[in-house]
DNA sequence: TAGGACGATGTTATCGATAACAACGATTGT
DNA sequence: ACAATCGTTGTTATCGATAACATCGTCCTA
């Protein structure tokens, strides 16, 4: 905002030059109320001449209505996140409706701060990120909401208006018994921020007490202070090859992660799949686009947010929309021949 | 918005509870004027008890001013601008400034709704990602903005208040150098939505000429309609490959589609780099995480975004700041012994 | 032909804050 | 001791729209 001289376009401007009242003018811009033709013609040929550009902020104001959602996610450059917001903005954009996104880098104070932003702007709802400590000022900040709150992500808790999201016990739980079922004993998990990411958390801690239950101490090799990439992958999966020489598979926390510990593996000249298995999450293209092709758990991520979107705009339309959306997981195998 | 029964809380009732006029608590919560401690201490007691939430909507109508930041980018899902992104936010946010993100997918149409819609919530700037074509409305939107433009990712041409991004046709010339260098002669070009994305067509136009200009031509085989990921790098290098079995080096429009190539490349036992060099493009990480490390163009992503953060913000300190910025590039090699 | 119903338009108050300036007591300098 | 100054606080108008209701012909029906 900066004035430029040039005083902006009001609305009175486009009514005074049409020759109607200002209420007139509104309800034209708006398609409300009845409005002869020839008056609606006027106003809409006066508005184009000025230039006329609405101002949202009074427009809201006034009617204590908007067509913005506010939408935070834990990160915006990880593609699991982005797509997930590809299918939220994929429902309500056309709907009319303008995606506010925040990026609270898994911080529990980002996202306090982003909450109250967001909140002064009045959206007409707010996606929300599971999988993160929150705030005691975020959760009074929530309590106090007037708009419809949706979980994204976290299908475990049915917390909030509504969730969509996957079951992150279930994800867990599949890639023990994937494991099992091939007769894997000694297992290993890579991952990284699993102190901040707490879906990613119960994942791991899935995976883990399932395979307890069949006797099996599964091996963990996780940094708080790297960052969940191809990079880290490499470097937690050489420590855990020199500790744990005779691991037989990994599970890692997401699949460039995984990419980077395949990297490794093969520079040190072990065979994926045949001596080591490998299993990433989320199943993004980059699963498909590696040499050896890397057996994941798809995740139907624009679906989710598609399905979140939909959910918001029934309860803005005044439907009642409870409990949560579980989406289907399925693990999907990569090569089984070498590939090296 | 979505009324619960219970009003909300307004700055009045701030006042009124702090017994002071409404003016005094406005001044307390934007920290302006000179306001005794002791008024300071029970306006604050008050707005905490009440839970107060301040309306931006009101705040910025009646001030003309607002700290949100318009952000137009293609595709949030693609690293590239995602990563733009992350490096703006990282100076925004922190000066208190929330960024508002809208995704184009390179379609013109989108773009101008967009560009109208936050236009009409009257934001302190306006970042746009460059590259692709504009509607005619769409400039002359921007031609009556207030706020400071500043174009993203193109740095060719210092169009609108300030430009950060790179010379596509640096980029172009750079690789053309690099594979002349190493005495190619027969090279391809393979990209998708080169029609949408004009910054990936000038590098692809820059690469021909400077090819020609030593009497190379370049061979191209993109799509229009397929999306620019590893899949769609898959097909077209098997179609370049069919056409042309002779090719000795191959650009591609960006990693993601470099890695489908070296896949499909793989799988009909072409190594690389002994038989068919590869060369992608920006630098990402993923780069890195495969096993023949990919030669790429490395694109510092994070800081284009920075940088045009900071522009902003010394525009709307009143500083005056012009031109464009031009990040710095380079051919990053990847393995030169085979690794297949 | 009176009395509604209805379509089209205008009037007034309000949304929740801030700008600009006025007011007022206390301090200060001469 | 009196005006000037300063720090503090309050008053009024305004930002640009919309809600709710009022108005005023016109057309229709009994």
């Amino acid at each position: 905002m900066e004035g430029k001289g040039k005083r902006v376009v009001t609305l009175r401007d486009v009514a005074q030059r049409a020759g109607v009242s200002t209420m007139t003018a509104s309800k034209v811009m708006r398609g409300a109320g009845s409005i002869s033709e020839k008056t609606q013609h006027n106003v809409r040929q006066a508005a184009h001449d000025l230039g006329y550009l609405p101002n949202s902020l009074a427009g809201s104001l006034s009617s204590r209505k908007s067509r913005m959602v506010a939408v935070i996610i834990p990160s915006i450059a990880d593609v699991v996140f982005s797509e997930v917001l590809s299918g939220v903005n994929s429902v309500l954009r056309p709907c009319g409706f303008q995606t506010f996104i925040g990026e609270s880098l898994f911080d529990p104070g980002i996202e306090t701060d982003l909450l109250r932003e967001m909140l002064s702007f009045r959206p007409a709802g707010l996606l929300l990120n599971g999988g993160m400590m929150r705030s005691l000022d975020a959760q009074s900040l929530l309590e106090r909401r007037n708009c419809p709150v949706i979980r994204l992500w976290d299908g475990d808790h049915a917390e909030h208006d509504f969730s969509a999201g996957l079951s992150h016990e279930e994800a867990g739980r599949l890639v023990a018994e994937h494991l099992l079922e091939r007769n894997m004993r000694r297992i290993a998990y890579v991952g990284a921020e699993l102190n901040r990411d707490l879906c990613a958390r119960r994942r791991h801690l899935a995976l883990q007490s399932a395979l307890r239950a069949k006797g099996i101490d599964l091996i963990s090799m996780t940094s708080e202070s790297m960052p969940r990439q191809a990079e880290t992958g490499r470097v937690l999966t050489g420590n855990l090859m020199e500790t744990h020489p005779q691991i037989e598979a990994i599970h890692f926390l997401n699949d460039a992660m995984a990419l980077g510990g395949l990297s490794y593996l093969h520079e040190i000249g072990i065979r994926v799949p045949d001596r080591v298995s490998v299993v990433g999450f989320n199943g993004t293209s980059l699963a498909n686009a590696v040499r050896t092709r890397l057996t994941t758990v798809d995740v139907p991520r624009m679906e989710i947010g598609s399905v979140a979107a939909r959910a918001l705009l029934q309860m803005l339309s005044g439907e009642r929309v409870e409990g949560r959306w579980q989406a289907p997981l399925r693990v999907v195998q990569g090569n089984t021949t070498v590939m090296i």
